[in-house]
DNA sequence: AAACTAGTCAACCGCTAGTCA
DNA sequence: GTGACTAGCGGTTGACTAGTT
């Protein structure tokens, strides 16, 4: 299928910026006729432009709903949560900012948020949301049945017996994948109250220099990110984050840009697991992220996990 | 003052999905 | 089923501006 171009230079029609009596013969036009039929428009309107351009023109700039001017923190906020849910999915966020178009938030993000974020030393995981890599999982596992339903059934029956813990998970997953842990930052996590929950979770800050751990209880909708600054230690980023509803699946990582989302770490069935048990838990996933994410040179005091299987099976009994 | 650099953002491009004849 | 068309999306470009050398 040959399509015709929608913009042809060769007609004589006008590219770049907008003048203001162009501006009022697409609004006049709108006014009187609505919306659509975008191809036809400018020769009806007098405008020597392409329909696509008169479209975008109109919704970006000329549409009276439009709100104008900066943005404020709530919206700043919105796009922040908006965007760890959605990833680069701007239509889906303006829908979430009436008043905002896909283009100006995506301007705004690429040249603001994003920026100051990077300062930060946080970095949002765009190559895909947790959202959508969960949703991918669960397709995936309808169709190709990969995960029986028995296995479904077994690993429902010891989330609920055992009540798989984060201890546990932890630990299944660094032996899994040969990560080291420090088992006092582990210790720090589990020992300030005991299982997680939607309710409490544990803020760590971890410095890297001493090794120390320090913990402190909050609600998940006030810190639901963590920042590393540049003396690697990690600090929680300040309450600007904390619209919970969209947040319950966010997990950020520190600046690195070799850094991916934890997700990939895992296989499909771990990570649905991940998903089941601790997703509520926003804290303990970024922890568990950052662990996995250490660079092996970097692992002054660290111990490999599976050379003190004692101790962490003390752990896991704790839940058991 | 001129040249250069970096930041911003409006507009464009290429593509896809949906609809309709 | 096919092709033409429309609408919409995300990535990219480039003109403009402000700041710096």
């Amino acid at each position: 299928m040959v399509r015709t171009p929608c913009c042809r230079a060769e007609l004589g029609l006008k590219k770049g910026a907008w003048t203001p009596e162009e501006d009022q013969k697409l609004i006049s036009y709108v006014n009187r006729h609505g919306e659509g039929g975008w191809r036809t428009l400018p020769e009806k309107a007098g405008l020597k432009r392409c329909g696509k351009s008169c479209r975008l023109r109109w919704a970006n700039y000329l549409r009276p709903d439009i709100k104008r001017g900066e943005f404020t923190e709530d919206e700043e906020r919105s796009i922040i949560s908006l965007h760890a849910l959605h990833g680069n999915k701007w239509a889906a966020i303006a829908r979430g900012l009436p008043g905002r178009t896909d283009n100006e938030i995506k301007n705004y993000w690429n040249t603001h948020i994003k920026k100051r974020l990077i300062k930060k030393g946080v970095v949002p995981v765009t190559d895909k949301s947790i959202s959508e890599k969960v949703q991918d999982i669960r397709e995936k596992r309808n169709v190709n049945q990969t995960i029986t339903a028995s296995d479904d059934l077994d690993h429902n029956e010891k989330v609920k017996k055992s009540g798989l813990s984060s201890a546990r998970f932890l630990n299944r997953v660094a032996n899994r994948f040969g990560k080291r842990i420090n088992q006092s930052v582990l210790s720090e996590i589990i020992g300030s109250g005991g299982p997680l929950t939607s309710h409490t979770t544990t803020s760590v800050t971890v410095d890297s220099e001493s090794d120390k751990s320090t913990s402190s209880s909050f609600t998940p909708t006030s810190n639901l990110l963590m920042t590393i600054n540049g003396n690697g230690n990690a600090t929680s980023s300040p309450s600007t984050f904390s619209d919970s509803s969209v947040n319950d699946h966010l997990m950020y990582c520190d600046n690195n840009e070799d850094n991916i989302g934890f997700s990939t770490f895992l296989n499909d069935k771990d990570f649905m697991m991940l998903e089941d048990s601790c997703v509520e838990n926003t804290e303990f996933m970024k922890e568990l992220t950052r662990f996995l994410q250490e660079d092996e040179t970097d692992n002054v005091g660290m111990m490999p996990v599976y050379e003190h299987q004692d101790s962490f099976e003390e752990i896991d009994n704790y839940f058991a």
